[in-house]
DNA sequence: TATGGTTCCTAACGTTCGTTAGCAAGGCTG
DNA sequence: CAGCCTTGCTAACGAACGTTAGGAACCATA
C-alpha cells in the first residue's frame, strides 16, 4: 500500500505546487514555466506527468468537491440527529476543509470558472446540490423551531459569504480553531441552536 | 458641460465593455482582441484611446474605490449621529455602489491583484483604511451599548463576507433593495440596533 | 478651405503561451 | 543482466499575446 505512493509522488508535487501558485497568482495568470520554474525543472519536463494544465485545475476543483461533499453526507448521516445538530456538524466539517487545505479551497472557491466543458457544468452541478443541502438544513432547522432567523434564504446566502471569506483571514496562528468558528457561524447568523 | 462628454464617449464604452468581460471572465484570461471584438472594432485600435491593458483595470479599480471611499466619508460626515446609525449608513451606501456598479464592483473586489507595482500597494492601503474604519464604527457603536456582538472582530469579518458576496447572488428583479438589504445585515450581523 | 482631433484600419513587431517530439540517465523488478 | 518505469532534458512547434507604426477617413472649428 505504500508502494503506489511514490509512484504519484512527483504529480502529487506538481498539483501542490500549482494550487499555492493558481491561488496566489490565479490561474490564467499562471504559466507553466513558472511552475516549472518553481519546481525546479524545465517547463517541458512536466508533461511527463500531466496531460495539460487544465487537468491540473480539475483535478484541484473535483477532489475538494469529494472532501467538502463527503463531510456534508457524513454531518448528515445520523438522521435522528436535529437539523441544528447537523447543520453545525455540517459547517464544521466545511470550516476543517477550508483550514487543511487552504490553498486549494481558494482555488476551488475562485478559478473553476476556467474549467472548460463538460467539466464546467458538472462541477456547477455538485455546487449546486451542495448549496440545496445547506438551504434544506437551514429550513428544516426554522421549521422545527431549533433556529431562528428573519430570513432563512437571507441567512443561507451570509453563511455562503462568511465560509468563502473565511481562507481570507483565517491564520494558522490565530486563536481561533475550526469548532469556535463553526460555532460563532452558527450562533451568530442563526440565533438559537438546539443541541 | 455636455460637450466634453462625446470626448470621452468612446474610452468610457471601452472602460464599460472592459469590466463586463474582466468580470466574466477574469483579467489575465480577458485578451484585447476579444475585447476589441466585443466593441465592434480590431485590437490596435483601441490604444488610440488608451495606454495599455493594466491602465483599465487600474481606473476601473480606483474609481470604485473612490465610489466607496465617498459613500462611507458621507455616511460618517455627521457626528452627531451614533456609531450605529453612521454604521447602517455606511452599509447601505456600500450596497448601493454594489448594486448600481455590478461588474466594476466584482473587479475592484477580485482582480485588483493583477495590478503592478505602486499602484498596488498604493490599492491595499486604501482598502485597509477602508475596513478600519468599518471596525472602528462597530467598537464604538459596541462600547456605546448601541452594538450587541459576542466577537466585534468576528462580526466585522462576516460583514465584509456578505458584502462581498452580494453581487454573486443579488438580482436586480429580487424582491430586496439596496435599503432592505442593509438592514438585513445590520440587524442579523449586530444585534440590536439603536436608531 | 485648412487644421486638428477622433476614430479605425492593416500589418507587423517581439514575446510568451501551452504543448510535443525525441532522447537519455537512473533505479527497481523480472 | 534485460526491461520498464520514472524523471528530466533540449529544441522547437504553431498560436496567441500586448503593443506599435503609419496611414486614411470623418467631422468639427477657424
Amino acid at each position: 500500500m505504500e508502494t503506489t505512493a511514490p509512484t504519484l509522488s512527483r504529480k502529487a508535487q506538481i498539483d501542490q505546487t500549482a494550487t499555492a501558485l493558481f491561488r496566489r497568482r490565479g490561474y490564467a495568470a499562471t504559466s507553466m514555466r513558472e511552475l516549472a520554474a518553481a519546481l525546479g525543472i524545465e517547463a517541458g519536463s512536466i508533461y511527463s506527468h500531466i496531460r495539460s494544465k487544465e487537468e491540473i485545475l480539475h483535478r484541484i476543483c473535483f477532489r475538494l468537491a469529494d472532501e467538502f461533499m463527503a463531510g456534508l453526507r457524513q454531518a448528515t448521516a445520523d438522521a435522528s440527529a436535529s437539523a441544528a445538530t447537523q447543520l453545525r456538524r455540517a459547517i464544521e466539517s466545511h470550516v476543517r476543509v477550508l483550514i487543511h487545505d487552504a490553498d486549494a479551497s481558494v482555488v476551488f472557491l475562485h478559478e473553476w470558472r476556467h474549467l472548460s466543458e463538460p467539466a464546467l457544468s458538472e462541477f456547477l452541478k455538485l455546487r449546486h446540490s451542495y448549496e440545496a443541502a445547506y438551504r434544506e438544513l437551514i429550513a428544516r432547522g426554522v421549521e422545527a423551531g431549533e433556529l431562528q432567523t428573519p430570513d432563512p434564504a437571507f441567512a443561507a446566502l451570509t453563511l455562503f459569504a462568511s465560509l468563502t471569506w473565511l481562507p481570507n483571514w483565517y491564520r494558522k496562528d490565530g486563536k481561533l480553531g475550526p469548532d469556535q468558528i463553526a460555532e460563532r457561524l452558527t450562533d451568530q447568523l442563526l440565533g438559537g441552536l438546539a443541541k
